[in-house]
DNA sequence: GTCTATATACTGATAGAC
DNA sequence: GTCTATCAGTATATAGAC
């Protein structure tokens, strides 16, 4: 979907360090502005291309945009190892994620600002985020019935509301994050919530 | 800030009417796209108006959209009641306001929308929303404080973080609810959420 | 692969008649 | 108080030269 790159040999090397460039370029302006008001042309001037020059290595801002997504989901997927580690392993993932982000506002602003305009359903990208928060729920309900399974939960907590939990807590946080850098302390917050619930140390 | 209404007769009732009908609109506007893809032109035309005769109660977008957050802060200050609560009082007052969520999805997609939006340092609202959280923070830091005082809380619990879990999980689980309603109980997970730090019943 | 030129559409805001 | 007309700005996308 992505980069369907069929040409076997280094001949393409120049694309594809193009479509690289035009990448992270559009993850800054989208990450800053939002997918709405982000334009193309932000995108072209600051890898030194014009705005339709660009379109020919994206043929569309959605699809574009798209391609944004695809990536800042394999940099978590990288983050998280693989394969995906399960159990209290994937909770303990999940506070190193959030530690990874405090490095990185960009891609920080970049989940809240697109997370929020994907709400609405006339969004282009309603869909992948409806699925996408469908999956993330899944993987992490399932690992608080392992970690529940392995004596590891706390009694009388629910895995579904913890996971819902956990994830909004996520979210959150970086809201406020993101307008008070300086007094939030999200990967903290983050254990401290899951410590409350786990009866073993994470 | 936003009424001024220095007449003193009901003279000018039809203009506080339309006042309102277009502050109503620009609410579902705002909600659905945004402020920067929500257009004038399409708030006027819910109120049957051209977009300079709305512009003519509201000189700007960015008036207008400050009329529509204060607007929204006056409804939640109603629900929460007037004078404020305290303690734990407040801590039933936001799960109270999480089940009133429930019943109106535009209220909390604009929210969704506008603190996403806001979190940009170049966004005409961002001090607005700074400012905002840092009020909310106080409030119910202050509240677990008061809990703690009287002993209602879980030995342990640092207020702070408590403070920042909570507001982390009202905006979380908004943008999850957006995007999953049926799956998404708001105020049942922030009950149990308060409960499982709380050693009195809420 | 990148450009210039352009088509088309929409934006917020203003001027001025009624 | 509301309108029409309009301006100046910006957007995405396309056509076609090089």
């Amino acid at each position: 979907m992505t980069t369907t790159s069929r040409k076997p040999r280094g001949e393409y090397a120049k694309t594809r360090t193009r479509r690289r460039e035009i990448l992270e370029a559009a993850v800054e302006v989208f990450s800053s502005s939002g997918f709405h008001k982000g334009s193309l042309r932000d995108v072209a001037e600051r890898v030194g291309l014009s705005q339709p020059g660009l379109l020919h290595h994206f043929p569309s801002k959605e699809i574009l945009l798209e391609a944004v997504l695809t990536w800042r989901d394999d940099q978590s997927r990288v983050l998280l190892g693989d394969p995906f580690p399960g159990g209290i392993d994937l909770l303990r993932g999940m506070v190193e994620l959030a530690r990874y982000n405090q490095g990185t506002p960009e891609l920080v602003e970049l989940h809240v600002m697109l997370s929020a305009e994907g709400t609405s359903h006339d969004h282009p990208l309603h869909q992948y985020f409806v699925d996408r928060y469908a999956e993330v729920f899944a993987m992490i309900d399932t690992a608080f019935r392992d970690a529940e399974a392995a004596g590891e939960l706390k009694p009388g907590v629910e895995c579904g509301s913890a996971a819902r939990t956990l994830i909004a807590l996520m979210d959150g946080l970086q809201v406020q994050w993101l307008l008070h850098r300086e007094g939030v302390d999200m990967a903290g917050d983050l254990a401290r919530y899951l410590q409350s619930i786990l009866t073993v140390d994470l």
